[in-house]
DNA sequence: TTGTAGGCGTTATCAA
DNA sequence: TTGATAACGCCTACAA
């Protein structure tokens, strides 16, 4: 690898005047300038950011946790995050825990290690030391889509009480009584909070669900057809099921085809996100929308100008989604 | 932040001896190790693998540059590079061109300027001295599902020219004879492929295509949508369109659907990839499948081995697709 | 306008 | 078993 001194010893002037000259700092000469630039070319020079983030303090680049990047909601978010931190020189080093809280720590920690200068957060985490860490840091973080039990920090979210709201009222009005509920993880705050408005929102209307209707399954599709499966096989099963996201829902989607079910007639969907796949001809999942790629973009923003000390104060952003009804939701048939 | 020197300091100790110590080198004591390990708890240390990688010459990071995170071929290979990166230590530096060629180049250049230890490359690239500079470079790389015109690099791919022949010529034993074909952009040497495939096959059959059932389009559901309805509005329409990934494919499914066109019963389609949202139940989209997570896994498998000297020669690995059969094809009616 | 020298946080070599 | 010392490649006072 060629080095500013290899350029330096070509040019015949001193390794600082080519960093200088490289950074086109105005005091060089522009002869100079011209005679380093063309000999770092011609020898390929490509600087170090190693040993230039080792100096500066700072490595223009920032890192980003998410739980499943084919889930095309955080899919979507990456892109958020890389469209803004590619317009402002940073680089994104992106880390999939596969819905692993242990990983999730571990990405953590090793980001850390690697002086990223701030992080974006889109996975559940325990109350852990690492968490505590990196509060108590002076790495700027935020978090995406997620709440961290118990500890105060920056966050972009959707207002989840709301939006969940919104989709149990919806099937409710159409006639619903018997309204299952299937989760993501425990862990993770989004999912509970989906799940305590509807049951809020049912006991507001006289609802109690059975709590066989009420089931947690991972973030994925595969998990919700079998939650779907089993719930759907109940000898009372439930008319309609609000999935705690789209992946799920289309895993229930699945299910209900398994067992004969046609959908909307024999059981009503509604997911969360409006993922790109909810809306596909076939599909036409109603479900809660969110802005994935606009919550990447407004936590980089943050991120970016918080690191470069234009602090603006914690951002607490909630953003409202809204309910898009298509064509998996109908009343009940008699 | 800190750093060796305070622990040093804390314990009484020279720096040496702490960085052996949390190396855990075989010279070092019990004792020491233990104190300077519980000193460094308690101050919060992380190593800075910034410095590490300076000295070491080794950041012990790979650079993984895709076209585009959404589309779920991309994301399932980064999910497999994830996985075998982790495995053995290392980190994944993603890079989104957004189907950008320059952005390509220009990730390409700053992840080596990261001094990552190898990249793994699955967008197209024109024929540029970036490129070149790379080839020539000791930075070990691989392409996934991806080939470069007139450059000898290793590569892990499918066998496009089998895939599209197994679509096309199940579309022809249906009986379709007006066969349509929208591939990616132009620069994709994939999409080339399966396109030369397609013609070959008709011809073979003795069918020429009409030149306006040729079209490309981005490898995006709405570019797919867009020319789909072009192509599905013309005066003599294709009865079937062989589109060159998923994403494409199911914005033709989309396109069908906005002219009242029925699936299969009006036109047939096959896609490629074999993405998880291919296998919907309403959706069940005919497809060549090809093996993304494995495709990540053995690229990445084969760089790190590389990275560390167990330099196996030139990766040249060509994975045989199939074609998995399941409802947007029939017969044409007649 | 340019050069010298010191330092960023590690690791590695050589002595002790 | 430990400690000095010199790198790694770059940046930046301070001097010239």
């Amino acid at each position: 690898m060629v080095t500013i001194k290899d350029i330096a010893r070509e040019v015949g002037v001193s390794p600082s005047t080519v960093s200088r000259a490289l950074s086109n700092s105005p005091l060089i000469s522009q002869a100079t300038k011209e005679r380093v630039h063309t000999v770092a070319k011609q020898l390929g020079y490509e600087r170090n950011e190693l040993a230039r983030a080792l100096v500066k303090g700072s490595s223009e680049a920032i890192g980003l946790v998410v739980p499943d990047i084919t889930n095309p909601f955080f899919a979507d978010i990456a892109r958020g995050v890389g469209e803004v931190a590619h317009a402002f020189g940073y680089g994104v080093i992106l880390c999939n825990t596969a819905e692993s809280l242990e990983r999730g720590l571990n990405y953590i920690r090793l980001l850390r290690r690697k002086r990223v200068d701030g992080l974006i957060i889109t996975n559940a985490i325990r109350n852990d030391p690492v968490a505590k860490q990196l509060v108590g840091s002076k790495t700027p973080f935020i978090l995406v889509s997620q709440l961290w039990e118990g500890i105060e920090t920056p966050y972009v979210t959707g207002d989840d009480h709301y939006g969940a709201r919104q989709a149990v009222e919806h099937l409710i009005a159409l006639g619903h009584k018997r309204i299952g509920f299937i989760g993501g993880p425990a862990a993770v705050q989004s999912s509970n909070d989906r799940m305590q408005t509807y049951r809020n929102v049912l006991q507001k209307h006289g609802i109690t669900p059975q709590e066989e209707w009420i089931r947690y399954a991972d973030f994925t599709q595969r998990a919700g057809r079998e939650a779907g499966r089993r719930m759907l096989s109940l000898t009372v099963r439930p008319t309609a099921i609000f999935a705690a996201n789209d992946v799920i829902a289309l895993g229930v989607l699945e299910a209900a085809e398994d067992l004969g079910l046609s959908v909307p007639k024999d059981l009503s969907i509604v997911g969360y996100d409006d993922i790109s796949y909810a809306s596909l001809p076939r599909i036409q999942l109603t479900t809660v929308a969110q802005p994935a790629f606009e919550m990447g973009k407004i936590a980089t923003d943050w991120l970016i100008s918080t690191i470069s000390g234009q602090g603006r104060d914690f951002l607490h952003r909630v953003l409202k989604p809204h309910l898009v009804v298509r064509c998996t939701t109908s009343k009940p048939s008699p």
